[in-house]
DNA sequence: TGGCGATTTGGCATAATTGCCAAATAGATC
DNA sequence: GATCTATTTGGCAATTATGCCAAATCGCCA
């Protein structure tokens, strides 16, 4: 592995393990539905809001979603909508591991 | 959010988690393109040979791929290649952090 | 300007991840 | 069984991630 195989491998991380959190997999989720406020996702994630904001900006820095302020409030919304295609594949890996789970069994 | 869909999320996020790291991300590709012993993924990646086991045993446990012994070497292969999805996802979001610096700079 | 709600940032304690070395295990070969 | 190669596991130090509280910032409106 040369330096520049390894900084494109570690920039493609750094965007995965953006998305890899279960609050932050909520966070894209809903907003795949609309755009959100940051207290609205709060109230539904019931965390600290400091919490939630940290999560947002981490998805923020890996460019998946954006913000937008409109007076006091800051709405995001997702930026790149196929990391929804990640949702899929991961039911995949899920099905495929509940198969591996009964074939142990019998 | 339910206790449900909380477990829901989080066994996502593992699946997400497993892939989430340059190395294992190395690993995923080169499995895409044929199966491949431990020996041969450590001389390519360049770590110790423990350091590429454990990566693996990320990969593994998290349904992605799977072993199989064959003599006194354990083969490696992708078991859900639609984590190749992700890449081309992957770039997309790096696509457009790189607009963004573009339009700053203008 | 002062106060208020919304959001972000700093800081800290705790937990999880990473990578290496050393040791253990497994199969092959003598 | 002894030994060699291949792989995994245990353990440890260093780094990074997480979540909360407190404090700071921002925009609005009286």
């Amino acid at each position: 592995m040369d330096t520049k195989s390894r900084a494109r491998l570690e920039a493609r991380a750094k965007i995965i393990k953006a998305m890899a959190h279960p609050t932050r997999l909520f966070i894209v989720e809903e907003l795949s539905k609309e755009e959100r406020c940051v207290r609205d996702l709060t109230e539904m994630i019931g965390a600290d809001v400091s919490t939630v904001s940290k999560h947002l900006s981490v998805l923020r820095n890996a460019g998946i979603i954006r913000n937008e302020r409109r007076g006091s409030m800051v709405f995001y919304h997702l930026q790149v909508p196929c990391v929804l295609n990640f949702f899929s594949c991961v039911e995949s890996v899920l099905e495929s591991s509940a198969k591996d789970q009964l074939n142990l069994i019998r």
